[in-house]
DNA sequence: CCAATAGTGTCTGTGAGACAGTATTAC
DNA sequence: GTAATACTGTCTCACAGACACTATTGG
């Protein structure tokens, strides 16, 4: 561990993000509906050697005085203006022959972001053309540059498994939600997902010292909404509690 | 993206494993007893600057040729003489001034060995030396260098998860074994795992069409062992299925 | 018989899963 | 009334949790 400078070092360290937002569908109901949405992904158009034309993650260097994290937070506050959002670190891509620049290795993270965010930048951006894409488009329809669908990939599957066992479902919801919009947003995420009881099992007794909790009002009524439907539904927040899952109970 | 090269870049890319492994405890019963594990690390001793004479994480840089899980499992093989381990990520650590020595960017590992691997090594070196260590003893009682003790930490989280949320404690594990011996395995690296129940729960209708399957001999009859207790008891094994864990079901 | 492990019996309460039915309210 | 969502009723079966009890067998 002490022969450093002997050797050949690494051209560069960037950092790639893969930026998730939830779009709105458009829907055509005669009353009040739930809204539908998409995941979509936030990719940029390269415009120089190599993969030029190619979309690919946005991402930059890292630098000597940054941290990874810092340098994800810092191209994360560079692409949308805003600070502050979810962001995680998600792994190392290093195969060699990755990027014909040289021996570049790269560190993907992904985030997660309001829409309006990434709208706003798609519009104010004239100098750069950037792009929402639903997973399927992405992963199927478009060739990304290096390897950005491997990245893109591993980052689907852990945002899956992160909906499923983490509460950052709390990310794409606002402070106050009712049990139909996080249906509504679990199952953007993860298709698969089908509860036929969900009110039922996230209200039981167990679950009620859970990770949920109704909202009350100032004099401790429960407090109600009727944004997404004429029937006004309860309102919840998260707690702090993240239960520990175990395969073994 | 393209400006490679006109900045500088990092010193040096090394991979550090934490080598896990279970020891035996000695037990004076005076009939069969289950075994009784320590969850032990393997570190070596720094011989020269920076940190010299302090206990590290086995590593190495990686070369231009190799992806850093290459470069792991490379160093992983060197140190154990053994290939083949459960090897798996665990993060990187780029910290500016966690070394002395310049910009380096160090990728986190860690791995599972069987005990008679690291005994070997332990013995076989003359030129290094190498303990195993108690998680008690490696994060409470030694100055580990740099900053391998945030690592060990995380990798100590990182197991503990795992051996919940996965099936991990195969790798610990004879291919067939009995419930108890799975129990000590969990209990040795999540002391906090506490089930009462646990022969019931592991092999009620819906676990039995899960994660273990009995062990059966050529006629079909269950196959029963009592190495470790005068009772014979069922011998299991892991079964390819990992269920899907979630806080919402 | 004893020690040590490997189970089973039993009881209560609660959840899972399926699906029908009722509640609410803007339009 | 209708549409859309938000629940509640009801039923069966299985599991969770607690703890006592029986089973096995080498020494």
């Amino acid at each position: 561990m002490n022969e450093v400078k002997k050797y050949r070092t690494p051209d560069g360290i960037p950092a790639d993000i893969v930026m998730f937002t939830l779009t709105r569908q458009e829907r055509k109901a005669v009353t009040k509906s739930l809204p539908r949405f998409d995941l979509k992904v936030m990719l940029i158009r390269r415009r120089s050697w190599p993969f030029a034309g190619a979309w690919a993650l946005p991402g930059g260097f890292s630098q000597e005085n940054e941290s990874l994290y810092e340098t994800a937070r810092r191209e994360l506050k560079e692409e949308t203006g805003v600070d502050g959002h979810h962001l995680e670190y998600l792994g190392v891509y290093s195969k060699p022959g990755r990027d014909p620049r040289g021996w570049i290795i790269s560190h993907a993270f992904f985030a997660l972001v309001e829409e309006w965010v990434l709208e706003k930048r798609q519009s104010a951006d004239d100098a750069q053309e950037v792009g929402l894409f639903t997973m399927q488009e992405a992963l199927e329809e478009l060739d990304l540059a290096f390897d950005h669908r491997e990245i893109l990939e591993d980052a689907y599957r852990r945002i899956q498994a992160q909906m499923l066992q983490t509460t950052i479902a709390k990310q794409f919801l606002p402070p106050q939600f009712t049990l139909g919009e996080l249906y509504q947003v679990i199952q953007t995420v993860v298709p698969d997902f089908a509860e036929l009881n969900f009110i039922r099992k996230i209200t039981s007794t167990r679950s009620r010292q859970g990770i949920l909790e109704e909202v009350l009002d100032e004099t401790g009524k429960p407090m109600l909404s009727n944004q997404y439907s004429q029937r006004p539904a309860q309102l919840y927040r998260f707690t702090d509690f993240t239960p520990q899952l175990s395969i073994y109970t």
